[in-house]
DNA sequence: GTGTTTGCAAAGTGTTTGCAATTTA
DNA sequence: TAAATTGCAAACACTTTGCAAACAC
């Protein structure tokens, strides 16, 4: 059974109300049909000239967030200067290599936090994320 | 007992070998003579000239490096836009309030994080991380 | 056709840098 | 007085925005 990364967008796209344009599906493309994925604006923008696909770098900016909005990705936080959007949504963790700017998934169900204190009086957790910053050893 | 907040700061610049400046005796005056703190550059900026120091904003982001770097600060990565320094260089977590970007700590000892698979080969593990996102509710 | 989306270039935000003038030891 | 530090303004990296042209339904 093979699958059908354009059809799949196309749907994806749909589901959510987004507009199946040219670029849209084509970054969808390369965001969803290779396994979980963290990439910034310019990543994906330089991967889809690379693949041919003509998009500007503010489309890509524009779609990440509308993506990130309807619920297709996941913003992580790891980097003051960067903004890294992840196409796993599940609830999960990350492993960050600080020296090459890499991020590596740890699933959900494998950590636990224990003993947190109450949130801030009048909040509520909309999340906990536990990054685990890595180096290169030696 | 009263604090002697510029001893004490003159004190902590001498023991990690920064000449103790005006500029940097009195940044360390507002960060350290108040309890746990959390600041970016701007905030401590805009504090210092409030409270009749002169100081230029580039000598506040090189003094806060300078103080991460010698071990007296630490940063906190919680927003991709701007960076925050915390005063408590303890192991310890945060509260992060979304909306007005107020941190708060979460005493290390009270959190404990289990099940943390293998860190990728090649890497050693350099902090782990918790940050608790919460918004205001209702 | 009508409203949405795109792409460009310009503007914006937060941070860093180069270098002459100043300060510290 | 020699070396470190400061402050300014310019440069920077990344992101967002305004708006006319192109596109989807």
């Amino acid at each position: 059974m093979v699958a059908r990364p354009y059809s799949e967008s196309l749907e994806r796209l749909r589901t959510v109300g987004l507009r199946p344009t040219r670029q849209r599906l084509a970054l969808a493309r390369l965001l969803y049909s290779q396994g979980p994925r963290h990439v910034t604006a310019e990543q994906l923008h330089a991967e889809a000239l690379g693949a041919g696909v003509r998009v500007s770098l503010a489309t890509v900016y524009n779609s990440l967030h509308q993506f990130t909005e309807a619920g297709l990705l996941r913003e992580v936080v790891v980097d003051p200067q960067r903004r890294y959007f992840d196409t796993n949504i599940e609830p999960h963790h990350h492993f960050f290599m600080e020296t090459d700017g890499v991020l590596n998934d740890i699933p959900g169900r494998h950590i636990t936090v224990s003993g947190l204190p109450p949130q801030p009086p009048g909040t509520e957790i909309e999340r906990v994320d536990v990054v685990v910053r890595v180096r290169r050893s030696r």
